[in-house]
DNA sequence: GCAAAAGTGTTCGTATTACACCCATGT
DNA sequence: ACATGGGTGTAATACGAACACTTTTGC
């Protein structure tokens, strides 16, 4: 028996207000890593194959290498998180949602990181379809610091940061006042300006 | 030919105020991972036979895992850095030193991880010996953060955090007012409260 | 007219920065 | 006596936290 190398990649995504993952048939999703295919391009076909997303349609990340993963199935576990948007989520056959707390401890570990992202980089914008209201933005940061957050200091902070740009347009929804339409000015990673 | 898994250590240290690598003979210390034994059991098998220090002395984390690295020596190398004080490093042979920043883009990864983690946690004890003086810690962070501190600041700073004992010593070095020598009041890795 | 979410400023406390001089020692 | 690094306080500013009411729409 010989040594085997497994890529394993969790989906992340926003489900009424709570940050989740999602398991297939009980188990994160995952694949043998196979000589001359980089890791990105197995995590890649990961997402498309098995998750059945568009691996660009969200954000990648490596998260942690581990040695004898619980699982078995693999000697070194090489764990991946993968960032999406609820929207891109059409079919969710044999899909099992898991609330991410207590999962595993990548997962914690993996919220830990994604909470000291968000306050440095833009990938947030992974989690939001293109355009989105600054409420639904706040929604999204809770769910991930775990916390609320107050709506006047978080619209000064996020406003301050200059990453979204204002379409001009306005949604209502339900009956109440409409809300100002935001987009990302860009959707790619990148560091954002403290100023 | 089969799938090669390597690990590697990027020893890191430093000496007359700057932030180091070193590599052994042109290359980065590491080893082919075996089966049966741990990631972290290998990591410190290479400090201990190959950079010839003890695994103990210093501390330890997983950088990152890069498929293809340049050495084409493996298939898939599992990076980790090992930070130790230079009172540690008794004979530097087969040994070169290289400044840190464009070796590798995983060395200025490193120094990144290290910059954010000598702000939040008390890992720069690796880095000193057990006791020092103020200057000497300051030192340190300066060569991390690659700027000079105000050592008013500085201090305030330092203190505020409480992870330091007063050993009621003083240390004298040249022609100087003697300094308070100082101790970590713990040497594993903690998470330091920000109060 | 009422329910629901959007939008908007100010105050306060705390943390960060900038900055200059005297002290204790060895030579 | 002088060179060397150690030690100390204050003022200005920036930043994050707390907090309440008005607006626009749908029903």
């Amino acid at each position: 028996m010989n040594q085997t190398i497994g890529i394993k990649v969790i989906p992340l995504t926003i489900l009424n207000g709570k940050l989740i993952t999602f398991v297939y048939n009980g188990r994160t999703p995952s694949r043998i890593w196979e000589k001359n295919v980089t890791l990105e391009a197995t995590t890649a076909q990961i997402i498309q194959t098995i998750v059945g997303l568009d691996p660009g349609d969200g954000y990648i990340e490596q998260l942690y290498t581990i040695s004898r993963p619980q699982e078995r199935d693999f000697d070194i576990a090489i764990v991946y998180y993968f960032l999406v948007a609820q929207a891109h989520i059409v079919s969710p056959e044999g899909w099992t949602e898991r609330v991410h707390a207590l999962d595993h401890p990548l997962i914690s570990y993996a919220t830990q990181r994604l909470r000291w992202k968000i306050e440095y980089t833009n990938v947030v914008y992974s989690l939001l379809p293109n355009e989105f209201v600054l409420g639904e933005l706040q929604r999204v940061y809770e769910a991930i610091l775990g916390r609320t957050l107050d709506k006047r200091n978080f619209r000064k902070k996020i406003l301050s940061l200059r990453m979204l740009d204002d379409t001009g347009k306005k949604r209502s929804q339900g009956r109440s006042r409409p809300a100002e339409v935001y987009r990302f000015k860009t959707r790619k990673p990148t560091i954002v300006e403290v100023l």
